[in-house]
DNA sequence: GAGGATGTATAGTTAATCACTATTGCTAAC
DNA sequence: GTTAGCAATAGTGATTAACTATACATCCTC
C-alpha cells in the first residue's frame, strides 16, 4: 500500500470510472486498474464493485476511501510543514550567551533580531561557556555567544568582534589622572574579581600574572555579576577590569566611576558565534552576526569573516 | 514520498542512529540513509543533524516526525478497517422483499438473521419488483427477494421456495365443501385483487387467464395489500387468491376465513433471491436463503440449490 | 599526530516494482 | 449477431529500491 495507491483509490471512488480515474491521475487505465486490484489484494477486501455498465463502490470500500483521504490529507501537512520549515528565518532558534555578555547585548540584539526574522523568536539562555557548550552539543541550543579560545569537536566558531579590556575604579580615584593604565599596575591593587567558570575571570588574570600566584588584594565574588562589582567598585570597594562594553559610560552613564583604558598593546577579549557543524539554518546564524554587529557596543572592534 | 519512507524516518527519530533504525525496519543501513536523503532532498529541508558522536532531529524535523507519525497511524487504520470489512457478516445489509412476502417472511427472517450474524444488521425496504430491481442495479439494495420469473442485466438469481397459491373465502361460503378448487371457477367470482405493479396479481391472472378479457366480477384495489384484501374476504367481499404463507391458518388463525388449495396441478410462484453478479459479500446472502429456509412459512417447499 | 573505532555516505549491481502499449474478454445494447 | 464500451490481462521497458562492498569523516586513544 502506497500512497500512490490511496490517490487512485480515491480518485477512482470519486470517477467511478477507471479510464476518467487514469486520466485524472496522469496514468493509463491498466495502470489504475492493475494498482486497485492489488490493493484489494493485499486488503483482501472487494473495494468496487465493476461491471460494465458502472462501477460501485462497496461499503466497506467507502469507508476505506475515507480513510485514505485521511491519509492523503495528512501526508499533504507534511508538504506544508517542510515549506513553511524551509525557510531558515522561521522558527524559534535558541541562543546561549555568557553572562559578561548577555546583559549588555541582548537589549540590543533582541530588536534587531526581530526587526530582522520576525517569525524567528530568540529562546535565550545565559550560562557559563562550558555549560552552553554541552547544551550546544546535546541540542538544547542553536547558537552561542562566547569568548575565544573556544574549541570544541564538532562545533565551529566565528569571531565577531574583538572588545578591549578597561579599569574601572571610583570616581576620584589616584589613577584617575593618568590616561591609560599599565597592566602590572594591576598586580597589587585590591582586584574584584568574578568567581571560577567565568571565562572573564580568566582572562583578566591573563592580563597580570603575577596577582595569581601573589594572593595579594584581589578578592574572587562567587555567584556575582560584573554590574554587581561595578556597584562595589562605585561604593569603594576596589577596582576592577571589565570589558569595554560593561564598562564604558553610555552617555548619561555612571558618575560614581571612571574608566580607563589599558596601555598599549590594550588586552581584549575575541567574541564568536558557535554551532554544532552540521546546524542548517546557517541563514539565522547569518542574522545573529548582523544584529551584533548593529548592536552599539562601545568600544568593540568588528571582526572580518 | 512513500508510507515506506515515512516509517524509516520515525524509526531513525526514535532511534537516532542509521544503524539501529535501519534493523529496525529490517533493511540495510545504506537504504535507510539514502531514503531518508531522499525524504530530505524532496522536502528541501534538512530533518536530521548528522554527526560522529550522533544523529539530532532538527526542529522542522521534529514537527515532520510527528506528521509522519498521524499518517501511519491513519494508514494503519486502513488495515484495521480492512480486516473488520473482511467478514461478509459484518456491516449492513440492504435488503428488498415485495410487497407480497415482506409480512409474512419479516418476523420471521429478522430474528433468525441476527441469531446467525449478530453484527449485519438488516436495512429492509418493501416494494413493487420494478423498484426493487431498479435499487438493487442503483446499489441503494443489496439483496432482493422476489418472485420469478425475473431477469436482469448484471443480476443472478437464485430459487429459495415454491410456494402454491390458495383460494381464500369467507366461512360458510358455497365451496367450503370441495376440498380442492379448479382454477376455472375463479372466472365468474368477485375476485379481489391487487393494484397493478405488484407482480403477484399478474401471477393470479395467470392462473385463470380468462379473468383478464372478460372483465368479470374481479375488483382492483390500488394501494391495497394482502391483509386488506383478507379483511375484505372475511367481511364477505368476495374472494381472493393469495400465497400459501399469506394464506394458509395459523394455529389459532382467522376462524371468519376459509382456505382451499387448487386443484391439481397447484399453481405456485418461485421465490428467489436476487443480486448484482459483482456484490462481494455472498456469504451474507448464504445466510439470507438459510434464514428464510428456516421459516416456519406456511405450505412452502425449498428449492434445493 | 598516527591509528583504530564508530558511524554515515557513496558506488555499483541486482531484483522488484511501476507504468506503458497492445490486446483480450466480458457485458449490454442495437 | 454485431458492435461499442470498458475493465482485465499480457508483455515490455524504465524506474526505483534494495543489497554488498567500500569510501569517507570524525572522534578518541596511545
Amino acid at each position: 500500500m502506497t500512497l500512490t495507491d490511496l490517490r487512485y483509490l480515491v480518485a477512482l471512488a470519486r470517477e467511478r470510472h477507471f479510464g476518467h480515474a487514469a486520466e485524472r491521475c496522469n496514468v493509463s487505465q491498466p495502470t489504475l486498474s492493475v494498482a486497485i486490484k492489488k490493493l484489494e489484494d493485499e486488503l483482501a477486501v472487494t473495494l468496487f464493485e465493476r461491471s460494465a455498465a458502472d462501477v460501485k463502490i462497496t461499503d466497506i470500500g467507502a469507508r476505506i476511501v475515507a480513510q485514505a483521504e485521511k491519509v492523503l490529507l495528512e501526508a499533504g501537512q507534511i508538504k506544508e510543514l517542510a515549506t513553511a520549515g524551509r525557510d531558515p528565518l522561521s522558527g524559534p532558534l535558541k541562543l546561549g550567551v555568557i553572562y559578561t555578555i548577555g546583559p549588555y547585548l541582548l537589549p540590543h540584539l533582541i530588536p534587531r533580531v526581530h526587526a530582522a526574522a520576525p517569525s524567528m523568536p530568540l529562546l535565550i539562555q545565559e550560562n557559563y561557556t562550558a555549560r552552553l557548550a554541552e547544551s550546544l552539543k546535546r541540542g538544547d541550543l542553536d547558537v552561542i555567544v562566547v569568548a575565544l579560545p573556544f574549541e570544541e569537536p564538532g562545533i565551529v566558531t566565528q569571531a565577531v568582534y574583538d572588545e578591549p579590556f578597561r579599569v574601572l575604579m571610583p570616581a576620584g580615584h589616584a589613577w584617575e589622572d593618568d590616561d591609560t593604565i599599565p597592566a602590572a599596575r594591576l598586580a597589587d591593587a585590591p582586584l574584584l574579581l568574578l568567581g571560577a567558570g567565568n571565562c572573564f575571570r580568566d582572562q583578566v588574570l591573563e592580563v597580570c600574572p603575577l596577582c595569581r600566584g601573589g594572593e595579594g588584594l584581589q578578592r574572587t565574588l562567587e555567584g556575582s555579576s560584573l554590574e554587581t562589582i561595578r556597584h562595589m567598585v562605585a561604593t569603594g570597594a576596589g577596582i576592577t577590569v571589565l570589558p569595554s562594553s560593561a564598562a564604558d559610560p553610555l552617555p548619561g552613564g555612571n558618575s560614581l566611576l571612571t574608566v580607563r583604558p589599558f596601555d598599549a598593546p590594550e588586552p581584549f577579549r575575541r567574541i564568536a558565534l558557535a554551532w554544532r557543524v552540521t546546524y542548517p539554518r546557517s541563514g539565522a546564524i547569518d542574522v545573529i552576526r548582523a544584529a551584533i554587529l548593529g548592536s552599539p557596543l562601545q568600544g568593540v572592534r568588528p571582526v572580518s569573516r
